[in-house]
DNA sequence: ATGCATGAGGA
DNA sequence: CCTCATGCATA
C-alpha cells in the first residue's frame, strides 16, 4: 500500500465507516477528507482552469490567432460537446462571445472555476500531507487515479512544495 | 491574491 | 527529475 487509496475522492469506499473526521483541523494534519459526497462528474475540468497558458512576455493581444484563454478552450469543449460544428472554431470571435455566454453562465449557477475539479484537489492536498514528494511512478498511478494528465499532477505537486515554502517564508517575518 | 504552467539551471 | 523565478488568467 503506497496511500494512494485514500486518493480517490468519489469511491471514497476507504472512509465510507470510519473517520468522520469533521472540519475540525484540531490535531494532526487537518486535511478534511469529509464531505463524502458522491459525484459522477468524471473528468471534463482539468483542475481548476486557471493555468497560465504559457503566453510568451511578448507583446500581443488584439489579434488572436493563437487565442487560447481557459474560458475559450471550455468554451471550445463546450461546443464540441454540444454538437457545434467544427467550423465554429474557425471564427474567433463567435468563438470569444460563446466563451463569455459560457463564463456568465457558470457564475450565475454560482459554480466557481475553483469548484470544477475541486474533489480531485481535495484528494492531491490530502496525499500531499503524507509524501510530498512521490516518485515519478507514483504520480503517475495518482494521476490516472484522478483522471489527470501525469505532468499535470507533476506540476500541481512542484507548484505546492513552492506554496509551502513560501507559507514558510511568510509565517517567520 | 491565488494557482497552474513554463523555462533556466542544477545535480 | 527537481528547485526557483516569473508569467498570466481568475477572483
Amino acid at each position: 500500500m503506497d496511500g494512494l487509496e485514500m486518493l480517490d475522492p468519489i469511491n471514497s469506499s476507504t472512509m465510507t465507516t470510519l473517520t468522520p473526521m469533521a472540519d475540525n483541523p484540531s490535531h494532526m494534519h487537518g486535511y478534511g477528507m469529509n464531505h463524502v459526497i458522491n459525484h459522477h462528474h468524471h473528468h471534463g475540468g482539468p483542475l481548476s482552469g486557471h493555468g497560465a497558458p504559457g503566453h510568451h512576455p511578448g507583446h500581443h493581444h488584439g489579434g488572436h490567432p493563437g487565442a487560447h484563454h481557459p474560458a475559450m478552450a471550455a468554451a471550445a469543449a463546450a461546443a464540441a460537446v454540444a454538437g457545434l460544428h467544427p467550423d465554429a472554431d474557425t471564427d474567433p470571435r463567435e468563438l470569444e462571445a460563446f466563451a463569455e455566454r459560457f463564463k456568465q453562465r457558470r457564475i450565475k449557477l454560482g459554480v466557481t472555476q475553483a469548484d470544477v475539479a475541486a474533489p480531485e484537489k481535495r484528494s492531491l492536498e490530502a496525499y500531499f500531507a503524507v509524501q510530498p514528494r512521490p516518485s515519478g511512478e507514483k504520480i503517475a498511478a495518482i494521476a490516472e487515479k484522478l483522471d489527470l494528465k501525469k505532468n499535470v499532477v507533476r506540476v500541481w505537486f512542484c507548484n505546492q512544495r513552492q506554496k509551502q515554502k513560501r507559507m514558510k517564508f511568510a509565517a517567520q517575518h
